[in-house]
DNA sequence: GATTAAATGTACATCAGTGTACATTTTCTG
DNA sequence: CAGAAAATGTACACTGATGTACATTTAATC
């Protein structure tokens, strides 16, 4: 399956081939396993071909930095952003991210924060990332009416939990998540999340829910 | 400054001295890091006089993963079992662990969850320790009367959050640390502290109030 | 089909790290 | 102080990675 622009050619290898391979071998194990001969083997291609679209390691790791730049924060900024009637529904809106892997990549997350314990230029990155995405989060509950230290506080905490989260690379089925996401609205906002609001979480998750209003 | 076994001896090395150099790069850099040759340098040690201490380069992350599994599980595990009179002086015990490094070690929590990237025995070590700890929080809240679901719920936030912290590895000071606490306890537990419990929170890690009663 | 550009492969020089053999130095102990 | 044990250092062989020079193959184009 060769992926990005060498559709029809006998072209092995292509910028995006290395850039995928790469990626995908950053997620798996980190920067440190990006290496150009191990993927070159994955690529059944020879090493030094590589050097015909990256000048060297160095510029195909600011490749990923790049990538990652442009994905995540813009991602969860927009969803704070989004119109809600009430701070619950607004919550359920960010909570959309941590489902739809499109509105933020939680791997590629993980393993720039590994990465930035070896790199000063992408802890930076990574500051001023976490920075922007707690600023949004506080002015969405400033919106709804909390005071700048409640909101500041409760914005870091529905950030740090799923940062935690992702740290922890948990993994469970949909089904858990959604039993516990009433639990959290209550925990994050303080107020009892309305069934309609729930169901409408849940649907646009494709969630078909049984009787999860009734049961304990 | 030598550490360890070595006071009087002219030994530059020692197994210890080997140890914690290769946990200061370990918690500055990362497991990658850990490599024997750069060490030697920093020991201004020859890098061969390592194999007196150490069979190869597995052994000494062995040694380093041991150190791990010993301290940190065991002492949030035994915070959560401290004695409280209720549920916020429980979580207040929680909170020394976040305050105090000799109960859990947060660089090292991170350093940790980084190398699981690459080591599959290191991955399943941090699943089995997030589960003990999540447990023994869930626990704590089912004690002071909380729901199942529910205290699993905030015993997970409350790890996350914390989880969170590591992975961001913030710096904050003691003020504004402490500003923060008031505002987590009611969000972790539902609520309002007691001025008496924060302050014997406060006297405990060496806080001097002023006026934090009367102040916004 | 010949020419050119794009991509690949071979060969080589280099580097940083690992681990072993063995001689040497330092410290401890009788 | 002699001898043993503990620790260190020198020398060597090896591995896996990087990057460059240059020849070769494949595809696109005129």
């Amino acid at each position: 399956m060769p992926s990005g622009t060498n559709r029809d050619t006998k072209w092995k290898g292509s910028r995006e081939a290395w850039l995928d391979a790469a990626f995908k071998v950053l997620l798996e194990s980190g920067v440190d396993s990006v290496r150009i001969l191990p993927l070159a083997k994955r690529l059944d291609v020879s090493r030094t071909s590589f050097y015909w679209f990256f000048k060297d390691r160095e510029a195909l790791l600011d490749a990923l930095i790049e990538r990652w730049r442009e994905k995540n924060t813009q991602g969860l900024v927009r969803r704070t952003e989004a119109y809600a009637e009430t701070i619950v529904e607004a919550i359920l809106n960010v909570f959309d991210c941590w489902l739809d892997p499109e509105l933020f990549d939680s791997p590629l997350e993980f393993a720039m924060r590994s990465w930035a314990l070896q790199s000063e230029a992408v802890a930076r990155e990574i500051d001023a990332a976490d920075e922007a995405r707690i600023e949004a989060l506080t002015r969405m509950f400033e919106r709804y009416g909390y005071e700048p230290l409640a909101a500041n506080v409760r914005g870091r905490t529905i950030y740090l939990t799923q940062i935690g989260y992702i740290s922890m690379k948990t993994q469970e089925a949909l089904e858990v998540r959604m039993q516990r996401i009433p639990a959290y609205v209550e925990i994050f906002t303080g107020q009892t999340p309305q069934p309609r609001e729930l169901q409408r979480f849940q649907a646009r998750h494709g969630f078909v829910l049984k009787d999860i209003s009734h049961s304990g």
